[in-house]
DNA sequence: TATGAATGAGAATTCATTCAT
DNA sequence: CATGAATGAATTCTCATTCAT
């Protein structure tokens, strides 16, 4: 009996949790990081303040845990999605198409990310990009460079995605201009470009 | 001697106002555009609470006032310097290395514009680019795509040469790849790169 | 169990919105329509500034309720007391004296209707005026006129009730001369004044 | 020649402290007693914040004087207007006609006074009143009810002429109402009617 | 005397946080 | 755990007053 409560009551407290997150998605894509107060998120989640405060401590705290969730979910849906993939350019170009594949299914969640995600989230290929470069796939007078052009523009082209309604083709344009400004071969491009997209990060993961 | 006192009157009133623009600039580059007290800019301004309603009804208002002086103050510098240039290449990738070159003079203008500035201001090269797209010498699947890519990442760009000690020939590079991204000829890009940066954009002008 | 919890809540928020409406009284009275802060308000109820603002968005809201509130209540009364009384000269006699009984009975709240009550509440008894006029119990040559000199009377009246100690017959002094003023007949005053005053009136409800 | 300076500075004063109270008086009578600010009558008399300080010390002051000067200009009128005059209900009946005649032909004035002025100024004519009723010309069971009456109706009266356009005859009438509410002979009241109305109180005099 | 920029005390308003139910 | 009324510190905003020119 005591068991069966004790389960009840973790399962109730875990659907709030995850309806809080939900909310706060939504509000931090709406107003970005700063301007959203509690209330904001609160009527989202159709919760009380009390409630609230049961769950985080502080917006920012909320904040943390969204960036949190978002980040590790989009990781594991790609490395999922991603697993049997080999290659620098392959797995980084196929990345970033799955990336806007998922943006354009779920604007919500391609403006939170392009509005609020810092460099943590933004830089989630490193490893690829760091192979390619060391295999001279990709090539750059400044890696650093290189790497603010491509976070930059997936930014940009993120917040655009989550905001207006884009072209179905726009994801790829923007991924084969990434290849471009690293300096990836043309064929290797065409072949990236060509490639069937793996299965994942569409669907939305509650936390 | 009335005409004495309104002009004593008038010139304080703009030292006024030219002060509190600045000191914006540094709080706004600071803090990014939403976090802002009154009393941080007050404070920056070294002026009153009461003195800064004389100016601006509101920070919202100020940041406004603020991104109309930094983006009117940019585009003279650049349409100044780029006087006498020909042909969009040249002109897009001169105006380029001229705006990190101020960036990397006046960081503080450099993180305000990399946080703050929306479309309005970084898409000011758009008639070179335009003449680009039309004449050939850019080419693009996706022109909006290629547009977006090139927003971010400048503004990825200015927040690093305005936050961190960058490489001197950091803005360069950051050009050469917007270049190449735009798929421009690379014996153009050489051009650019060896062309003299012409002179202007490197001071402040007060507002 | 959530309802008891809705219940306890929903009666201590009206007992603090009644304890909010009942400090406007008093210091509207005190101090006019316009002087009062919240400040003032806020001392007066007992309450801390915050909560002021769960209930009322600024002191206009405040007044506008506290009105409503005082109207609402007094056309009850009134009503109430006059239920079964006939003929509109006995009607809007004895009205007036109910009136001035309440207003000596509650000096602040007298004070409050001088003061405060726009033509919304000092123009009541509206239905007997038009009636006796339709009638020929009153006659005018101007009904505006006539209006105009009872309504500015009966304020008057309420002012020096609320502010100073006064004869417990003024108010019937006041009724007999607003009646002479609307021309009734002598005897039908004499009648008025000699019946007997309903009950009611004469305490103070909460809201 | 300081003769010369000191009088033509003495006359510019003058004016603009006529220019002043002449902005306070519509200043006033538009947003009462209580709500002007020190911008309001600076901006209707077009002069800066700081003349005004040479003039007055506060609004409060400001206020003061305005009801000065209208009741002393009113009381000389309306004395200088009665000067022929015999009879209390004759003085006192003409006096009202005079002063709802002024009324109308200044609706400022007639905001001002109806909205401002306390008993200073309303109660003006007493001296006939007081004259009448130990003569017996007017008849009340309760003095104050009676001057209450009469000073709230006409009150009431310079609001509505001052806002609205009233008939011509309205002022008329309420003279007619109060005497009525006096108590006086119907043969007088319609002597006081049917009397000349004197020359005076219609022109504003400048103070 | 006239001006209006500057000031800062005080009033209005917001909102994160607590806590009794 | 959930609720939402109450709180008051922090912030925004107003406006009477001063003073150098």
């Amino acid at each position: 009996m005591s068991d069966h409560r004790m389960r009840v009551g973790r399962e109730r407290s875990e659907r709030t949790q995850a309806r809080i997150l939900r909310a706060a998605l939504q509000v931090f894509a709406d107003q970005g990081p700063d301007a959203p107060k509690i209330d904001d998120v609160v009527a989202a989640a159709g919760i009380s303040r009390g409630t609230f405060y049961n769950y985080f401590d502080s917006v920012d705290a909320l904040l943390a845990a969204t960036c949190a969730w978002t980040t590790r979910e989009s990781i594991e849906s790609i490395e999922e999605a991603l697993a049997g993939v080999e290659g620098p350019a392959l797995r980084y170009g196929l990345g970033l198409r799955l990336f806007f594949a998922r943006a354009r299914s779920d604007p919500t969640w391609s403006r939170f990310v392009g509005r609020v995600w810092r460099v943590d989230g933004l830089e989630l290929p490193d490893r690829d990009l760091d192979e390619g470069l060391d295999r001279g796939v990709f090539r750059a007078a400044s890696p650093t460079a290189m790497r603010d052009l491509v976070r930059g523009g997936v930014r940009e082209a993120l917040l655009r995605i989550g905001t207006e309604r884009t072209a179905p083709e726009y994801g790829d344009h923007l991924t084969e201009l990434c290849l471009q400004a690293l300096g990836t071969d043309p064929r290797l491009i065409a072949a990236v470009m060509e490639h069937e997209l793996p299965e994942g990060l569409e669907e939305d993961e509650s936390p």
